[in-house]
RNA sequence: GCGCCCGUAGCUCAGCUGGAUAGAGCAUCGGACUUCUAAUCCGACGGUCGCAGGUUCGAAUCCUGCCGGGCGCGCCA
């Protein structure tokens, strides 16, 4: 049950004491497991050890609560424990603890908030996300995958893993002589049938190619054996233009692969694929039946068996998948897919898959996140892809940014459905949540930028007297800065961008709050009292305040940096 | 038919690894700007946590069934 990595040495040692103290109270062993109270009042951290240790002890649990506190030996930092509801320990600080914060703050800088797994538990991880068909430009829904995929990547970064973001390109086979077909088409002004690729990205690859390479590349080659081998040629071209136009779209949002891995040249070339399917086949993994190939997935979780190898002889894209893997096991130690809800059935066959490779199931972690719905004023927008009748991401992105577009998709937990109305999010960019947070940090930027321009002499944090840092509206923003550390390990952990972005809204909520209450620079010449807030009329503490605010914009900062959304300095 | 996800305030969603009076934004209503950015703050209103059982000292959270919605169930890619 103990998940919650103490990295705070004040709480290691409280989490010790309080072992101790069971252990000497001779009750039977229980994880402290210190948590923050949900209210206030209840102290800064409490325990729930007594209730859990109710049943085993059959006793009272606050009786319970009373022996332990009886057996321990409160550490110089704890001011108050007191015994609420049915049982809680809880513990209130002496300030002093939190004043302390801002030094640490301001120590670790944009490094405030990272932390290091266990060595045991750090791993190279592969973050496989987006991976979207390049026979088209992204759609918006992909948007969300690229905002999540970028921000998990980020998170595991700041837990101590090593990351790296690849995206799969999906260049090979049938559907990229028919791209390559509908290129050509469209490039000389032939008939297209129903099952060719349209719209206006079509027209944009056949116009690059043109200009690349010259009308002559639409016209069949003596290289090329037949018209087939020519929507070939022209689809390898045209994918790769695709692919770098998304490539630049992402680029744009801020998103950026370490790794492009092409299907064709990584697997189909290099013969990666026949040298999986003979792997599998020597583990035993694999046999045939009516003719064809089969791996032995039901063994491992699936359904049934999958079919490797058609009766015809050409692998399946199974197959690569299969190749796929397991070239990234040989790159990482650790694989991290994130998919859509309409890939949910690749789930158990690909860890079956991992499985029939040896590779060790819990370590391909494979993410479903459900859709995103394409509105538009409330009404479904059909899509499809072939037809070209699609809403791009980069459209959207002109239109709202990219900091309103990435905050929109991860504040929301990933099986949550998402509707996306463009006219709504268009509407209400003005109101989205990111700039409340944004605003908090352009806040402090314009204090500290009118601090400078007074002159105002806010001297070092190490000479400030933070312990005049007293005032509720002062405690409870230094109490929030406190959590990012531990925010940023749970997220990480649970692979969860929405508690981050809970926590910047939360965080921005009581730096707003401090703001209103709690002035820094003393009011314009002429002024001897504001009105509504407290005014540092002591020098003292408006030094202590500034420096505060220096580190309160520090963590803002960094809570932003790990969604990659930016920090405005003005807005 | 089977599998995965969802159902929490009027709306959009947090909370779900069992804990204290279920939270936020938007919307509505009422307050606060000659003073460090009002993209802010304060207050009010608003909930049978889909329904019914079960486990537990304790359930929005775990289990079972049902209802409603989304997605998926190829020798396609």
């Amino acid at each position: 049950m103990a998940r919650t990595p103490l990295l705070d040495p004040v709480l290691a040692d409280l989490d010790a004491r309080l072992r101790a103290a069971v252990v000497a109270a001779a009750l039977p062993a229980a994880d402290p497991d210190l948590e923050k109270p949900k209210q206030a009042e209840h102290g800064d951290w409490a325990t729930t050890l007594a209730l859990r240790l109710a049943k085993p002890a059959k006793r009272n649990p606050r009786e319970l609560a009373q022996l332990v506190i009886d057996h321990l030996e409160v550490p110089a930092v704890v001011e108050e424990v007191s015994i609420a509801g049915p049982g809680f320990i809880n513990f209130r600080f002496a300030h002093r603890y939190h004043q302390d914060l801002v030094r640490r703050v301001l120590a670790e800088g944009a490094h405030y908030g990272h932390s290091q797994v266990p060595p045991d538990e750090r791993r190279h991880v592969n973050v496989e996300f987006v991976s979207a068909n390049p026979t088209g430009p992204l759609h918006v829904g992909a948007g969300r995958w690229a905002a999540t995929g970028d921000a998990i990547a980020e998170l595991l970064q700041a837990t101590g893993h090593a990351v790296t973001r690849e995206y799969y390109v999906n260049d090979a086979g049938e559907q990229i002589r028919l791209f390559g077909e509908s290129v050509v088409l469209v490039a000389t002004g032939g008939a297209l049938t129903e099952e060719h690729y349209r719209g206006h990205a079509i027209a944009e690859v056949a116009e690059q190619l043109r200009a690349e390479h010259g009308e002559t590349v639409f016209e069949v080659q003596p290289g090329d054996a037949d018209a087939a081998a020519r929507a070939a040629r022209v689809g390898v071209l045209g994918v790769e233009a695709m692919r770098q136009h998304i490539e630049a779209g992402l680029h744009a949002m801020g998103v950026d692969f370490d790794v492009w891995f092409s299907e064709r040249e990584g697997l189909h070339e290099t013969g990666a694929i026949e040298a999986t399917i003979a792997e599998l086949t020597e583990r035993g993994e694999a046999y045939t039946a009516d003719g064809a190939l089969f791996l032995r997935t039901a063994e491992h979780g699936d359904d049934k068996d999958r079919v490797l190898v058609r009766s015809d002889g050409r692998p399946t894209y199974f197959a690569a998948d299969c190749a796929y893997l397991r070239d990234k096991w040989s790159r990482a130690d650790q694989l991290y897919y994130l998919l859509g809800a309409d890939h949910h059935g690749y789930v158990d066959r690909l860890k079956a898959a991992a499985a029939c490779l040896g590779v060790p199931p819990e370590r391909v972690e494979i993410r479903i996140g459900q859709l995103v719905n394409l509105l538009r004023a409330g009404e479904p927008v059909r899509m499809s892809k072939r037809a070209g009748e699609t809403v791009d991401l980069d459209e959207v992105l002109d239109e709202v940014g990219s900091d309103v577009l990435r905050y929109h998709f991860l504040r929301q937990g990933l099986d949550t459905t998402i509707d996306f109305d463009l006219a709504v999010v268009t509407a209400q960019s003005m109101e989205n949540p990111v700039y409340y947070v944004q605003y908090a940090h352009a806040r402090i930027a314009s204090v500290l930028r009118n601090a400078d321009e007074r002159g105002f002499d806010h001297g070092s944090s190490d000479d400030a007297d933070l312990s005049l840092l007293t005032h509720p509206a002062e405690l409870a923003l230094l109490t929030a800065m406190a959590g990012l550390p531990l925010v940023v390990a749970e997220a990480a952990e649970l692979r969860a961008t929405q508690r981050l972005a809970r926590y910047a809204e939360e965080l921005a909520g009581t730096f707003h709050r401090f703001y209103v209450d709690c002035r820094i620079l003393a009011p314009a010449s002429g002024q001897t009292q504001a009105p509504g807030g407290e005014v540092a009329a002591d020098p003292a503490l408006g030094r202590a305040r500034y420096h505060l605010a220096v580190a309160a914009k520090q963590v803002l900062a960094n809570a932003l940096a790990l969604l990659r959304v930016s920090a405005p300095e003005r807005m």
